[in-house]
RNA sequence: UGGGGUGUCGCCAAGCGGCAAGGCACCAGGUUUUGAUCCUGGCAUUCGGAGGUUCGAAUCCUCCCACCCCAGCCA
């Protein structure tokens, strides 16, 4: 069976409301709340959105849900479609928002008041709740339920005026208390907030409720489908009722999928801000953060992103997607597509003593083993060399495949060398390996036929440059950090970053630009970080190990 | 104990009455100047459970069980 992807059910339903002719072209909408930066959880939103868009030639608009000024703001609304725009994703149109259709939703609830279908409730946040009943327990009529509609127009008219404080009135539907969907008795559509908002200004102290604006910000808008998660799903049948009951210029059906929920990670908002505000992170786009801005300066592409949400799928299921699908992602995408460079993370000086001390050779060796295209760099080759103090032992069994004393290995993209004795510190560190060259073994296997177990990285110590480089891990150390309430808090992994100020890279890597990447042969792929990146001062940040099957067992 | 959902391999996920796709992870080999990649092979006699209908059930029916969401003037 073949993959085709986007094939899922809304795909289905989309194809048959195609066929039959209920739709002339698909319409969706991503509408985030601008009150917090995207995150992978909406990467999957906005692929659903503009992926279901896409595949059917229809469109895909950006929609601001700016219903509540008290959390919004327009730093956040800049971030998010530059973040959308990253994602490589463009909008039907111009950027919309909720806010613009205040007017329209305001006269839309003159039109629920005067059918007798909406009524001014006097009551206070608290007793609302009393009356609005339990899960078990049927609500009561509110006292001001029974009011006139010239009653209603009027008290209506006068919260618009700003004539009363805050949460002193609201506007509720009129629908039924005793209803076992808690949305459907008596929802309320609009609030007093005389707080400004970051589109209108003071123009209203009034606000519609997510309720009251979705759907009908959906119909104004022409969406056919208005896809959301799960949790709204208790909401359908108001967001049915309000469509049902007003001039509404079109009839959006909303349809609802299980969110995403990577395992070792948190989604929510509240919680990636107390990453933020306790300092446990250094931002919101923090390399470890599952933020798209995060994840951007981790070095993740669009297209991994994309592909990634791709492979988990689309379904009404609930589950914990293992975040090795989105490490494989990644890795697929970089090994394809990121040059190879050398890196040396814990330099340990190597002096091939055979070989001249003014001598250099610029040794060419390929951007990418499979991809010609990717061109070539050179390598200086000098006496004194660096390699990985892990790369060496004194002595050690047969499944070590790296430098021993006495012992030969392969330097990546040169020579085959042995290694004869070893200096050591005051403590007894080995600081220094002397070694000489296998003649002729360029690109050549040794002609004694004693071929070198294993190949490792190196950079000439003269030649090459410092670099730092940061070294990411998980930021959690639990499988479901999410689970209870401020529980994940206690599972940050204490060794998410390690920083490696002395690392040693060959030279063309500090040719590189910000966000360039790169795959650092036998240690992982890295990207040169966005910000603080210069030639003069290289800065990696790792994106991701190499799949490693020996240090695993 | 109300309402709305979901249950197919460790994880994701196809399947829509005709005899369990695929991906991730994992395991075993092979190739390899990256212990990477790549290649080959292995990974659900069984679909939350129990009954029933049928020549035939993951798919239809009944009952049961587990888990998720809902009592913001948040979205």
């Amino acid at each position: 069976m073949e993959y085709i992807p986007g094939s899922n059910f809304l795909q289905s339903i989309v194809s048959d409301d195609l066929s039959s002719g209920r739709i002339k072209e698909v319409v969706t909408r991503f509408p985030p709340e601008p009150n917090g930066h995207l995150h992978i959880g909406h990467a999957k939103a906005i692929s659903v959105n503009f992926g279901l868009a896409e595949a059917n030639e229809g469109r895909c608009n950006l929609r601001f849900d700016d219903t509540n000024p008290e959390k919004e703001s327009q730093e956040y609304i800049e971030a998010i479609q530059a973040d959308v725009r990253w994602l490589g994703y463009s909008w039907n149109g111009e950027v919309r928002y909720a806010s613009s259709y205040f007017q329209q939703f305001y006269d839309w609830a003159i039109v629920l008041v005067t059918q007798g279908n909406a009524y001014v409730c006097d009551l206070g946040a608290d007793e609302a709740r009393e009356y609005r009943g339990t899960l078990t327990e049927s609500g009561r009529n509110s006292p001001s339920r029974e009011r006139s509609v010239s009653e209603n127009l009027d008290l209506l008219a006068r919260m618009k005026a700003g004539e009363f404080d805050d949460g002193a009135k609201v506007l509720r539907a009129k629908i039924d208390m005793s209803s076992p969907n808690i949305n459907m008795r008596d929802p309320i559509l609009y609030r007093i907030r005389s707080t400004p908002h970051h589109q209108t200004g003071t123009d209203w102290v009034i606000y519609p409720t997510y309720d009251f604006a979705h759907g009908q910000e959906d119909a104004i808008e022409g969406i056919t489908h208005s896809i959301c998660t799960l949790e709204f799903e208790d909401h359908r049948p108001l967001y049915n009722w309000l469509i049902e009951h007003l001039p509404v210029p079109s009839e959006p059906k909303q349809y609802e999928f299980g969110r995403l929920n990577p395992s070792f990670t948190v989604t929510s908002k509240r919680k990636l801000k107390q990453l933020v505000d306790e300092g446990v992170v250094m931002g919101w786009d923090d390399p470890r953060m599952p933020t798209v801005s995060g994840m951007r300066r981790r070095g993740y592409t669009p297209a991994a992103i994309r592909k990634f949400c791709d492979m988990i799928g689309t379904t009404r299921s609930d589950g914990v997607v293992d975040i090795a699908m989105l490490e494989f992602a990644i890795r697929e995408d970089l090994n394809e597509n990121a040059m190879r460079g050398m890196c040396v993370l814990r330099p340990l000086k190597v002096v091939l003593t055979d070989y001249p001390s003014d001598n250099i050779e610029n040794l060419h060796a390929p951007a990418h083993p499979s991809r010609d295209d990717l061109g070539e760099r050179l390598l200086p080759f000098t006496r004194e060399l660096y390699i990985d103090a892990d790369d060496f032992r004194e002595e050690a069994n047969k499944k070590f495949k790296r430098l021993v004393l006495g012992k030969r290995v392969r330097l990546r993209n040169a020579y085959v060398i042995e290694a004869d004795e070893v200096l050591k510190d005051a403590r007894g560190n080995v600081c220094e390996v002397h070694a000489h060259i296998i003649a002729d073994t360029l690109g050549e296997n040794p002609a004694d036929g004693i071929k070198p177990k294993g190949v490792i990285q190196w950079v000439s110590a003269s030649h090459g440059k410092n670099a730092q480089v940061r070294l990411y891990e998980r930021l959690f150390s639990h499988e479901s950090p999410d689970k209870g309430d401020n529980a994940f808090m206690d599972h940050i992994n204490p060794e998410s970053l390690e920083v490696v100020m002395e690392a040693w890279i060959e030279p063309s890597l500090a040719e590189a630009s910000p966000e360039q990447r790169y795959q650092f042969e036998r240690e992982g792929y890295f990207v040169a970080d966005r910000y603080d990146h210069c030639s003069d001062k290289p800065v990696f940040n790792r994106t991701i190990g190499l799949r490693d099957t020996w240090n695993n067992r």
